[in-house]
DNA sequence: GTTGAATCGATCATAATCGATCATAATGTA
DNA sequence: TACATTATGATCGATTATGATCGATTCAAC
């Protein structure tokens, strides 16, 4: 057997049983402690699974690539429907931010067909999405890239959004209240939605309904920092007035704006 | 058996057994070792499989969306050899320009088992190839993303490797002479290999012997910029010692340095 | 905490495989 | 036939994978 594919072997031996010993994978494979061990540990540096004391555990996110399998099915059909209503606010000759996260990811299947925009962004897949359209100029925002969530981050890659203008910023947040603003699970990726944020003109936050009026541990900007909030479905008239309030439009649907 | 159609046997088992060894083809057909070697050298190159220590592995499916089409390009093995030659200068702890193009997109296969290191790049495929490895840091060039050469380029991407140091720098050309200095077809990409070169310690030029003492037709830098040109094969001896009088090592294997 | 067993990783020696090269055999072609 | 082209096999030094050893580390039971 080829060594690659005793690795592969491995993979598909821990997709199906959350942890696996050294001594059992020895006897599968007819081969020396040692050697298990140096395969693990190379699955390990390259993010597969996590070493642990007599065997491997499977690792948290086994993403391929630059797709987020397994994550972007989560709520799938709510992101989806939020995407697309959120690409009907999309204009010719916008210049757009475009936020990481998966839900921001699938905005960019709906902007395909705009003709001449300019997308400005740090997420990988949405650059990975768009590379191929001629009428969609892309630039990235450089800096430090973070494997796990396929982006860049930093004070570089903050310092460059500063440096660029939009007219529109497509936004996610973990959380969203009116008395704690917006809120994020992981600051860096806050940092960047913020500064996106203050350098566009309209500022669009793309939210499943179960974010809104719940707060996340990092608060990175008060609500007034958006001017639209995109949901999959209605959310309460009182709630409703209480965001109008403070000139936040909620959007549900393609019909009412 | 006629040698055309004992690849396609090859891969009519490959189809149904996930990987395969060469010994085990070498008794299954009654050839040598070193037939089936070129077999599986060729089946590779037009990208039916993949090759691996001891055998080869179905060729995945979904490739990264990044990821240069291999089997399409040309004097592919050459520049395997070259950056095998190349990943020989990298040392624990550099901070290292990669620059784009196809050639130096094979550089990142060689230095994944590398501990500790930075790369600092334009190169949308090198990101993709590494994104993964949890030993190897990622700096991205930001700027304007260029489709059909998978990397950012302009005053931006410019500006910031500017803002950067490394240990060394392995770029590319499209011809060097000792008379015109390097020469690219391409003015932005030149632009960004001359700035990478111009802001690392030592620079490493990667290039195929056909390219030598040739010119194309943007000329950016003088070859007193590179410290070390490596290529595929012994070049004249004439040539050797004229550019080693300019103070330019020419590497062609690992023993010579 | 102490202890003993299991496991770990570093290191070295060995084995398997690799690709480059050259010689030979098979095939095609004038 | 003579010659060029192509495929194959054999050899060898280099590279890579593997196995064995051993002191250090970790774990669990006491």
């Amino acid at each position: 057997m080829v060594q690659e594919s005793r690795k592969k072997e491995i993979l598909k031996i821990l997709d199906e049983q959350e942890s696996l010993s050294v001594q059992e994978l020895e006897g599968r494979f007819k081969v020396s402690q040692m050697t298990i061990r140096r395969d693990l540990t190379d699955l390990e540096t390259r993010g597969y699974l996590i070493r642990k004391y007599g065997g491997a555990v499977k690792s948290e996110a086994v993403e391929s690539l630059f797709s987020f399998n397994k994550r972007v099915e989560e709520n799938g059909r709510q992101k989806e429907k939020i995407c697309r209503i959120a690409s009907g606010f999309i204009e010719e000759d916008d210049v757009i931010f475009i936020d990481c996260g998966t839900t921001l990811f699938r905005l960019s299947h709906y902007i395909q067909d705009k003709t001449r925009l300019r997308i400005i962004t740090n997420s990988l897949p949405v650059v990975s999405e768009l590379i191929n359209y001629s009428n969609i100029k892309i630039t990235f925002i450089g800096g430090d890239v973070v494997g796990d969530r396929k982006a860049s981050y930093g004070d570089t890659a903050e310092r460059l959004i500063g440096e660029y203008h939009a007219d529109k910023a497509f936004i996610g947040a973990d959380g969203v209240s009116l008395s704690k603003g917006l809120s994020s699970y992981d600051e860096k990726e806050a940092r960047i939605t913020r500064k996106m944020a203050e350098n566009a003109d309209k500022v669009f936050l793309l939210c499943d309904s179960s974010k809104i009026e719940k707060n996340s541990f990092y608060r990175f900007a008060p609500v007034s920092l958006i001017n639209v909030l995109i949901t999959e479905r209605k959310i309460s008239v009182e709630n409703t007035s209480r965001y109008q309030d403070n000139d936040i439009s909620i959007i549900t649907n393609t019909e009412e704006v």
